[in-house]
DNA sequence: CTAACAACTGTCAACATTGACAGCATATAC
DNA sequence: GTATATGCTGTCAATGTTGACAGTTGTTAG
């Protein structure tokens, strides 16, 4: 099992589509016994829309249903994956709120699943799933298991985010200046444009001048909207 | 093994104080051969001003030099950690700015370590270190561990950071109504209070009311810095 | 029934922000 | 040397926010 790691943590560094990278985290997860596997990464931005991208290879009827029901809101596993990084089992108690999704889930063979969620910038979380049809998941085999899922849940998250966050989300990709982050950092903590210029000693203009670069660059319509994104991608 | 974590999941979900909490963990971690155990949590909020706990069974002389120095702000480690989920392990060349930093830690017998960083809410990072004075870590040793260290670091923060968070930021604990939410959310958009009516069909004054109720509820001196509270805590 | 809460609305004055104009100093990279 | 980036400053008018006042309506839990 030395070898399944070493083998694939390759094939995560050196492939640079997105497709071969799931490709090779589905193949871990095909080695842990689960047929299906999927990673959805949700950016928290624009937060009154957030983007969300999935890939997997459920059955494609299936994954076409899911977009176009958009079982993205009402799946309780995602539900779950945004508010806690807790691995989390299908079970008929998940899922007691949302039968129908459920059936439609299992008639497409996804009948016995496990998913965990993780985060890196502060603002995109990534949560891995791992599925099959056949055998039931039992106590012993996750708790044998347990540790290898972690580690996947890591890996893909770290190896897929990092190629997609930047595609989904330009201004993750920005550079903002020494005195653009400290100006945004006091502007996030609620100083007004007059106190930050008595606390950096500068001009209540130049803190203004400083605040509205930040925001060009982050595609922020106001100081508002800067400081949350600057924020939420962890550049403050 | 798996009565490993069977025996010590126990006791991190039934044990509450953080210091009992600590104690499992660290134990995990001397069965995995570190004699060293720390854990570190960094809250993103105040911006301008972060707060940091750190609990470890390290030489307390070296914790309170630590402290004393803020070695918090220059250790490459946490550097890392913040920026990264990615595991790290204890170099040279990682240290290579800060040798006397690392020359200190190693007089305390702090010589071969591995540290990976983990958040939960957006704003609240946390990082497990495992260190130990005598073997070196293997790539071989490393490579045998890494599911179980991944595991714990999981673990560790899930157990840990539930119980600091809201002893660190009591905002943490608070509720917002639907209307609060659906409000801020616009706010940390970008949107002014003029359009968020429009938006919501509410009246100008009505936005702003429920802008003001949040920042109370959150503490935050004004709309921006509520928005980036609200956005941080995952509350949006 | 009643208390508590969420949601909603009004006015007005002080204060803060944005955007558009224009310009200078310093450092680093080519 | 020159381009580029960063940091700094100025003015002014239009627009937005905040705080303090005061009140209505509907829902829910005890």
């Amino acid at each position: 099992m030395k070898a399944w790691q070493e083998i694939q943590l390759q094939a995560l560094q050196t492939s640079d589509s997105e497709h071969q990278l799931f490709q090779a985290i589905a193949a871990l997860g095909a080695e842990l016994g689960f047929d299906y596997c999927a990673y959805g990464l949700r950016l928290a931005l624009p937060l009154s829309n957030p983007k969300i991208v999935k890939v997997s290879n459920y059955p494609s009827a299936w994954q076409t249903q899911y977009q176009a029901k958009n079982y993205c809101a009402i799946d309780p596993t995602v539900k779950h994956a945004l508010r806690s990084s807790q691995p989390i089992l299908w079970t008929d108690g998940l899922f007691a709120s949302t039968a129908a999704f459920w059936e439609e889930a299992r008639s497409f063979g996804l009948r016995y699943g496990w998913a965990q969620s993780m985060r890196d910038v502060p603002g995109a979380t990534g949560m891995l799933t791992l599925a099959r049809s056949d055998e039931p998941l039992s106590k012993a085999e996750l708790a044998d298991k347990a540790f290898k899922m972690a580690w996947l849940t890591q890996t893909a998250h770290m190896a897929l985010s990092r190629r997609l966050l930047p595609k989904l989300l330009p201004e993750a990709d920005t550079k903002l200046s020494n005195r653009e982050i400290a100006v945004l950092r006091w502007t996030a903590d609620g100083k007004t444009a007059g106190e930050i210029a008595d606390i950096m000693k500068i001009t209540e203009r130049t803190v203004n001048f400083h605040i509205s670069n930040a925001a060009a660059k982050l595609n922020a319509s106001n100081k508002t909207a800067a400081a949350v994104k600057a924020a939420l991608l962890g550049f403050l």
